[in-house]
DNA sequence: TGAATAGTGTCTTTCAGACAATATGCC
DNA sequence: GGCATATTGTCTGAAAGACACTATTCA
């Protein structure tokens, strides 16, 4: 069964064995134009010079994980008060050329219109991508952005998370392209209305949406801006 | 918003950082005697020497996180061949005085009778502790356990990872037992039953099982030990 | 025959899914 | 009036939940 035994229970104080690099990377989404869309960066520099990444960093010696990634989050998007949960750390020896490194992934889910994506010069470029159309990306980063689709996907169908992809203020219709852009599949409106219904989420305002020549809809917010979980 | 800009996104070798140390740390779960059991081990030195803690080491330079998971589940049990899946990764910058340390936590779940726990003087004591009878634990490991405890209660429910914690044979009250001792509450019988027989997860053996001075019980397997998702 | 556990079926309620017509506002 | 989207209810089938009696073995 077992060649030599060593104590690792212990965690014993090796100050000479080698250590691997930490980093925590950020998977940025949000849906717009019917899309479920990826905020990735281009790498300026080699390993995987010019190809597309998810944006991360090293994690400093006395951060904690959600603050590092609260930092990248806040690096790319100027905002840190939006949806954020761990993913999955990713840890195979190989999985970057130069170095072992343990990536710890977290995503975030944040309405379209709140961000404005940095150009300053000072990060390299970072931009929006659907997640069906993410390209050839560094690392094994597009592995990491199909088990996100997962997690997202389940998250989605038996919590409240939806509201994290909109504004405030939202119609009913705008919550069902939520779903349907996320679970890759369209909903009957009339069952979706009657279930939303039922988990009494929603509240109804007294203002309507007004866009197009066609019937104003109904505006709505979220009960509670709590993670709740049903089912 | 962000007062100084860093351009950690290009992940740059940065040789004179700090880095953290990486533990993994596996949770190893089984059912007995009613109880929902968690093997833990006696600390042998400081910090919290001779409290309880979960058992876990240093992860090696060129070893995947699920190898040192397995290596960590080989030595306290002996096998490898169990369910052992990723559960979150604890990163507090205070959860270990000594140092800073990332644990990375795994949980198996495995048949009671299929180990026998090492007592050979080269390990710490371990023992398995009903979980809802943990004492406090060194670092953080009673979060780390309330934490598993809730990944397990729903993935039992919407998957067959039950079959994990049973032997190859088993009676649907064996089965039905696992359920109510994990979730922590009585399931009516006759429900439970109709509810496996509409999931097809179970073949019935020509064998019975003759245990007591009562009616003996059918035995019974699951048809693939693939992990299977259902809902 | 008594003790102990195995095994089985019906009724009710709830939820999911299919499905189409009217309402409202703007041009 | 025409266009575009908003809003609404019924029927059906499936699954969940409540509930009690008979069967089999052994001491």
């Amino acid at each position: 069964m077992k060649s030599t035994p060593i104590n690792t229970a212990q965690l014993p104080t090796t100050p000479g064995e080698e250590k691997p690099a930490v980093t925590v990377t950020v998977l940025i989404f949000s849906v717009h134009n019917d899309n479920f869309q990826i905020v990735l960066c281009k790498r300026t520099r080699e390993p995987f010079k010019n190809e597309w990444m998810v944006p991360g960093g090293l994690i400093k010696i006395d951060e904690s994980l959600e603050d590092a990634a609260l930092r990248i989050l806040e690096e790319k998007t100027g905002i840190r008060n939006v949806f954020l949960e761990q993913l999955y750390a990713f840890g195979d020896p190989k999985r970057d050329p130069r170095e072992r490194r343990i990536a710890i992934a977290y995503y975030a889910l944040l309405p379209f219109n709140s961000i404005k994506l940095a150009k300053d010069g000072v990060h390299p470029e970072s931009k929006w991508f659907p997640v069906k159309q993410v390209p050839h990306l560094a690392f094994d980063h597009n592995n990491i952005i199909e088990y996100a689709k997962k997690r997202v996907c389940s998250k989605i169908t038996y919590t409240n998370v939806a509201q994290s992809l909109l504004p405030e203020k939202f119609t009913l219709s705008q919550l069902q392209k939520i779903y349907e852009v996320i679970l890759e599949e369209s909903l009957d409106k009339r069952n979706f209305r009657k279930k939303m219904k039922s988990l009494d989420l929603l509240t109804s305002l007294s203002e309507k949406q007004i866009e197009g020549r066609h019937r104003p809809a109904q505006l709505y917010t979220f009960k509670t801006k709590e993670l709740v979980t049903f089912d």
